[in-house]
DNA sequence: AGCGCATAGTTTGACATCAAACTAAATGCT
DNA sequence: AGCATTTAGTTTGATGTCAAACTATGCGCT
């Protein structure tokens, strides 16, 4: 039990700082993949409490953007924008029906594809959770900065573009 | 039927495209909160198929990296270190101890509280598992360039930190 | 010493997600 | 027309995650 500290103690030392301080990161604290996760965590967390105030989910309202801004999309078409399987989207696009925020019909020439499009119901839900996604938004913003906004997002692009 | 196309058609123009242009993003193409998740999905992915070729998994990854660098650290400064509840952790924990990877030992002056190392036969584990991360960062800067990799692992530690 | 509160870790139940198998419909080839 | 292939969506099974309830220890106050 030399160097390496095998058997016990560190940490001991911490008598107030905010607990995590002391941690050493390792190579993970310049590594893109660790603090991509970090951030996309806290930012989801973030809107996540947002948008339970309304009684939404952060996973519809993407959905439910998408197909407003695409009347008439297909749920595969769906999946793909918004970056989850079709599988997902089963009980997602389901219970957006169910409640009555999102019509969905079959399509005339092709009988297999789903034709979707917001009800007025869901213009109205859609409303609500676009200003609480403005607010989150606008959070966002002042931690990043004005003057780096856009060169991030066009990185953010970038990577899901063009990653292997 | 009129104007917003809510029968039917719509993407039936698409000829040709790699599927995915015709597509309306709306307000979550110039969103921080989508573009950080799809950013982050991209990447996730990419380090899975990387790390699956060794038999490994990413979320086993950092905390071999985090109990590497912080010898003797218990479960509960991990899970806060990894972004993820304690809870998440046992399973993790367990396994790698299963595989030998990990020792895990009860302190002794507080016998709630464990006391995670790894072991030898973890750290050649870890040396493999830090080769293949660092092939994709490699990836990654690729992507992003040399010149906005440092601001950008900057706001990204800053949104992790300072959001809400 | 004893009692109540705090803390470390596990268990449990709910969910979101993916991937692979499946079903139904359309398309193409002969 | 008939059969193989492709495509849209659903089902199913495995994972990974969280949050809340739980167990066990330890700590503090009287």
């Amino acid at each position: 039990m030399h160097g390496t500290n095998g058997t016990g103690g560190r940490r001991r030392g911490r008598n107030g700082e905010a607990f995590g301080p002391s941690i050493n990161f390792g190579p993970l604290g310049h590594w893109v993949g660790f603090n991509l996760r970090m951030a996309q965590e806290a930012a989801f967390q973030a809107f996540s409490r947002r948008s339970q105030e309304i009684g939404e989910s952060p996973g519809r309202f993407a959905t439910l953007v998408l197909i407003a801004r695409n009347p008439g999309i297909s749920q595969t078409e769906l999946s793909f924008a918004n970056g989850r399987d079709k599988s997902s989207l089963t009980p997602v696009v389901e219970e957006l029906v169910r409640r009555g925020l999102v019509d969905r019909k079959k399509m005339e020439n092709d009988r297999r594809t789903y034709c979707l499009n917001v009800t007025p119901a869901g213009k109205k839900v859609l409303m609500m959770l676009t200003r609480c996604a403005r607010r989150h938004e606008r959070n966002l913003d002042r931690v990043i900065g004005e003057r780096d906004r856009k060169r991030f997002i066009q990185i953010l692009k970038k990577i899901a573009a063009e990653i292997e």
